[in-house]
DNA sequence: ATAAAGTGGATAATTATTATCCGCGTTATA
DNA sequence: TATAACGCGGATAATAATTATCCACTTTAT
């Protein structure tokens, strides 16, 4: 029981995006590249963000994608959501209906608990946001965005 | 991102060894059959609970498997962690060293959230116990519990 | 001795996740 | 107006995780 990793690259990819001047676009491969994540795969998970109106795309020759929301209103919990997709952590197997040999199929002992704890963990990764990210990153780790920034001017495009 | 169907086979499993009388036992395969589970993988499943101290096995003929632990010590979060393990559900992939070329490996962003949320998530698994779902069961169903109780009586050992 | 149980290792089957490919639509620009 | 660079969506393959099976072995009641 892993989360994906595209969840992971697609909230550093938010990231990069959230650094492009307003009315520039960044291609996916650049991104890709960047994050060292497989160009064609990584494409995917753009869609799913794109989907989620987190991003929009752009096509055509200069093309890209850049923020369709401001930072402080992507919350961890909406990339999430994204890539992970809305079906819950558990879903009950069904196995209480054979032990006790029951008529109604589908209850559990264990769905209210769970559905808890899902909630409980979603309520912490809707607690911070990309611009609360895109703090701490600054602070922590100035000249190295700074190159990320210069990078990022080469590659977008207008 | 989904939980093992074993966590919930292994609950519904202790769950039956609760009613178990003193000192008797129940083969590991005459559990599978109740909860419909493929008998092989289920005795696996077993292992795991006897390996985190939930349940003794007795080899021979006569033997099976047996609570170790009283039903008010044994909490979802115990069968959870026995069939999961203790791998955290997110881990790093390491993007953010590709993205800011870093010298230092294993720094990530989400890593102090994701694990903000998991214990969140871990702590309402340990809210409840199978003292507590036995209750559960026994206020919801008791003329199904009481068919189940029977079964016991046909299949247990002492 | 034998039969019924658990144990541990090797291995296969199935499912989920990650990755690739290709033909298509869109758009800037030569 | 042709072309090249991009995103889009479907089909499909590769890989990894999960579930399942098999078998030789130990233990123990009869």
């Amino acid at each position: 029981m892993q989360m994906k990793t595209g969840v992971e690259q697609s909230v550093y990819a938010i990231l990069i995006l959230n650094m492009l001047p307003d009315k520039a676009v960044l291609p996916g491969e650049a991104i890709s590249q960047q994050l060292g994540a497989s160009p064609t795969y990584f494409q995917k998970l753009l869609r799913k963000l794109v989907s989620a109106n987190l991003i929009t795309s752009v096509p055509g020759v200069k093309g890209g994608f850049k923020l369709r929301k401001k930072a402080e209103d992507i919350r961890i919990y909406d990339i999430y959501l994204a890539i992970e997709g809305q079906q819950s952590l558990y879903s009950s197997s069904g196995v209480m209906h054979g032990m006790l040999d029951l008529e109604e199929e589908g209850c559990c002992l264990l769905t209210d608990l769970m559905q808890e704890a899902e909630s409980s963990w979603q309520t912490v990764l809707k607690r911070q946001t990309i611009a609360s990210l895109y703090e701490e990153i600054n602070v922590g780790y100035q000249p190295k965005v700074q190159l990320l920034q210069q990078w990022i001017k080469e590659k977008m495009v207008m």
